[in-house]
DNA sequence: TTCAATCCATAGTGTAATGGTAGGGATTCG
DNA sequence: CGAATCCCTACCATTACACTATGGATTGAA
């Protein structure tokens, strides 16, 4: 499991697109100047988003991205996984289970799991939309 | 936040000491074998936990190390942050605070903020005595 | 019709982390 | 003494990370 800045970019690109819903395609520059992120490199973030069907894009000028769901139906969960692929802390993956020949009965595999859980947990709980709205708040307490 | 394998083999190694505990030293040599460890490379893993506390180390021949506390009173995240350094799931570290111009006031923050939380209260909530008893079960098991 | 804005796709690049390996030194038991 | 062990530092190959570069395809507007 690891968290890069994929996921930061990615879910402040996100929250930037929930905070612009119903109104026209947010530009990836737009996203890029407000949001303080390398434009080329938040370019392929959003296509993996695409690919992932969270997103859609609107070729062309005055083009951008809109979500393609509601943002109460996007979670944080669903960013951080289409960016950094299936979430899980366990370190012991793939053949170690056979090199270290414990077949899977191995008491620190157990750790590794229960912490993909609690991360999961927390992923799953949160969506765009109530990231949205907590910085809408933060900005307003400005 | 990241886990590798310094976390896996380490907190293997220190399962086996845990399962070690109240007899003489084990070589670092017995645990590479025992849990499939690149020798030289447990033998860093052994100095940091050392450096960090969490074991002591007798020299010589028929030398080897011992838990420095009772199994029961070290947990996974001690050892994680021995060999991983300070966990924190915060992918927006250091000055990128300063870069997004939100100086904190950031939703994305409070999310990382809540995942290196639930983390914690796994990894402490585990001590290697629970993970020895474990593992000497689902080895009865078999 | 042309042009600028935008998304799309692929490839390249410098840095640092990862996961080791190598070689030898210091210490201690038998 | 000598073998076993820990200790220390340096080295190294591969990969991941965080971009950057280049150019093509599509579309709205002048």
């Amino acid at each position: 499991m690891r968290l890069t800045a994929k996921s930061e970019y990615g879910l402040l690109a996100m929250i930037d697109l929930a905070s612009a819903a119903g109104e026209s395609p947010v530009s990836a520059r737009e996203i890029s100047e407000r949001q303080a992120i390398p434009s080329k490199f938040l370019e392929q973030l959003l296509a993996t988003l695409r690919k992932a069907g969270l997103v859609s894009a609107v070729r062309g000028a005055k083009g951008g991205f809109v979500l393609e769901r509601n943002a109460a139906q996007i979670t944080v969960l669903d960013v951080v996984q289409a960016l950094e692929g299936p979430l899980s802390a366990s370190v012991c993956e793939g053949d170690r289970g056979a090199v270290c020949g414990k077949g899977g009965a191995c008491a620190a595999a157990e750790i590794w799991g229960e912490a993909t859980k609690a991360l999961k947990v927390v992923f799953e709980s949160t969506t765009l939309h109530d990231l949205a709205r907590t910085q809408s708040e933060l900005d307003q307490a400005v």
